[in-house]
DNA sequence: GCTGTACACTTACACTTGTAAGCGAGAGGC
DNA sequence: GCCTCTCGCTTACAAGTGTAAGTGTACAGC
């Protein structure tokens, strides 16, 4: 299995596909990314069987066409890739990261809200003792 | 210019010895990171002329020895990737990036404070009218 | 039953990366 | 003044990526 933090633009966007409609064949993969993208149908074609071969998804095949998942999630992807770049770019530094995130968007208001109140049920948790 | 969310793994290891360092030989990078990753000499010197070519960092001579220095800050590299990182892997959504770095790494827990005292500092300054 | 279409599979090709050895030139020691 | 050590520069090569065309095969419409 390819490191999943090692992931390039184009594979997470084919995966990022597999991950909101649950399986896919290629054709609609390649419906779903052609607008933003440009890739000829054969090219989506490529990807999906080499992202199979790395283990990153499975098919199963349905009538003659091939039906695509993705074999990882985007949890653990994200865990690898948010672990990655904090170590390398970062040092570990979680405030840091956060700082960096905080000035490279137009954050939504709500959204730091909300970022506020993780934190907050993260202390929370954290504080209790161990059962 | 290579894309900076882009780099390897490889290439930000260098590029954090030289912003560390300020700037850096070629034998002082491959004494850095000779320990860590167990390169040769002379695969860091291609690493860095690459680089160079890429326009990521810079050199002047000293003598007959290159000194090599970031033309790339950390804060620039920092930015496109957490911005990339946000948008493939998160849609953006800055919550769910904290979410994942929370469950991600053995978080300090004074970094969780200083993750609030961001936040509080970043709201305040929000509200704020432009003076 | 024949034909066109639409799949997946195979092959192609340029570019980048990781990894490093070979070469030629200059600096330092004797 | 010669030898060696150490630079940077050039070359090498396998693997992975982006990009896609060619090929064989099976189903759908006529």
């Amino acid at each position: 299995m390819k490191e999943l933090h090692a992931l390039t633009d184009l594979q997470l966007a084919i995966l990022d596909v597999l991950w909101r409609r649950g399986e896919a064949t290629a054709s609609e993969v390649h419906e779903e990314l052609v607008d933003s993208l440009g890739l000829a149908r054969k090219t989506v074609g490529t990807l999906l069987t080499r992202l199979e071969k790395q283990r990153v998804l499975t098919h199963r095949s349905a009538g003659r066409e091939f039906v695509y998942r993705a074999a990882v999630t985007r949890r653990e992807v994200g865990r690898a890739t948010v672990r990655n770049v904090l170590q390398r770019l970062f040092h570990g530094s979680l405030p840091a990261l956060v700082n960096q995130a905080l000035e490279s968007e137009e954050v939504k208001p709500g959204d730091v809200q909300r970022v506020q109140e993780l934190i907050a049920a993260w202390q929370r948790q954290g504080e209790e003792p161990e059962p």
